[in-house]
DNA sequence: CGATCCATTGATTCTTATCAAAATAGGTGG
DNA sequence: CCACCTATTTTGATAAGAATCAATGGATCG
């Protein structure tokens, strides 16, 4: 297959843009991107992936829609931990340590493949070490958002990091994104109850912040909003 | 050197000890650990081990005391990501991404080292990949404590996580461990004030549920509270 | 002995959850 | 295209949980 053959950088595939986006990536990796996404499974929304404590083969490779990594307790009570969008890859870790207690289900209708072995192609390699580097970022990012940022800000916040997300795979317009989730897994994920998230998205409204309906998101001005919630844009290193 | 000239496993360095609980240590490894800790360097507590964004050039071993991942906001609040106990390694992530936004500051006194090499053991390169797994769980833990649980169930839960931990390096006894951190520590990390921290306690203490004072901290019923919030203890693989 | 840090207590306010219900949107089959 | 069903969003009223403000008491350390 020749490099002719591969579509221009800004028709990819976004799982693969937002590869590309951290390390440029060499031919061998693209082609094995393509192989590998040419057996990927399709999975129904609210279809569990990946079950708790579940020991992984290989790690996979998020194509299409969202997902999320939750846990879920006794009494009902469910948190997100953290978002799961196209170009990420789940399972990286520890092949051998099911300790997780943590659960990766499909938000909307999803595309999974294999991702391909980091040998294929260094560059490769470096696009997974910097993708497992930003999702550390959104963790930590996760629980200081949690910890200490109040309602407001904690949607502000996370709108910030779905938007910069999303950006790097090629999935935003201009100032806005497809939000394909419900106010209620939003709240599942900032720790709140739908009915208080549904206030502040009132709220952000009004003060035209955001804009919120039909399946959009729109931030009226995230270079403010990432201001406001005092959290720089997270770059991978290559374009810091 | 030879095997004999080791340490009993009861007399282990904790830390050595900790990694030892992961995954069984040959020779090989015990030597460069033991060799890497003849180079450890002291900080006083309060010392900033990390900056932030700064890129780390080797993962560094955590020998005694305590440390803390800690992010703070422009206005002052400060949030522990995730407390760091000897035989937790520190920046094996990536060491070309510091978009971290997070900062590595000794709680108490601390030494450290530069954590050997995993080629020069199999084993030991084990031990990393079993430790990072670990540390990838409590990061969830924390995550979920913070958004899901209420005040009483957070301190539950994180008596709990440090309990388990420091049993991995041998720091615990009976149902008990040595709790160098002060109130405002913990409100940093459980994502509350200081003040509730201490109603919490007061209230824990009046259900004998544990005892906090004169820098011991013991649970009354270690596995009761392990149920109460939830937690299946956390073991490595070849422990479990 | 003063100074400082930490733990503790009380009074009050603010934030967010909870409960209940109405309105809206989306999707399906007739 | 409509009627209907279900999921989601929205609104209101109230209660619980946690923060805030303000002090006091107890240690410990030069």
């Amino acid at each position: 297959m020749k490099g002719k053959r591969l579509p221009a950088h800004g028709r990819l595939e976004p799982a693969f843009r937002r590869l590309a986006s951290l390390v440029p990536l060499d031919e061998a990796a693209m082609e094995a991107l393509i192989d590998a996404a040419s057996h990927a499974r399709q999975f129904k929304a609210r279809s569990q992936l990946l079950a708790e404590g579940q020991p992984l083969r290989d790690p996979l490779l998020l194509l299409k829609g969202w997902a999320a990594r939750t846990r879920v307790m006794e009494d009902g009570r469910r948190q997100i931990i953290e978002f799961v969008l196209p170009g990420d890859v789940v399972g990286h870790g520890c092949p051998t340590m099911p300790a997780d207690a943590v659960t990766l289900v499909a938000l909307t209708p999803v595309s999974l493949c294999i991702a391909p072995a980091p040998s294929v192609s260094s560059q490769l390699e470096a696009a997974y070490v910097h993708g497992r580097a930003l999702n550390e970022a959104y963790l930590f990012g996760q629980i200081a958002r949690l910890g200490r940022m109040n309602a407001h800000e904690r949607l502000e916040d996370l709108c910030v990091e779905l938007f910069d997300r999303l950006d790097l795979a090629g999935l935003t317009e201009k100032n806005g994104f497809a939000m394909p989730i419900t106010q209620e897994i939003v709240a599942d994920a900032l720790g709140m109850t739908p009915v208080h998230v549904n206030r502040m998205v009132q709220q952000a409204r009004q003060t035209r912040t955001l804009s919120w309906g039909g399946g959009v998101l729109t931030l009226h001005d995230a270079d403010a909003m990432r201001r406001r919630v005092g959290r720089p844009r997270i770059l991978p290193a290559c374009m810091a």
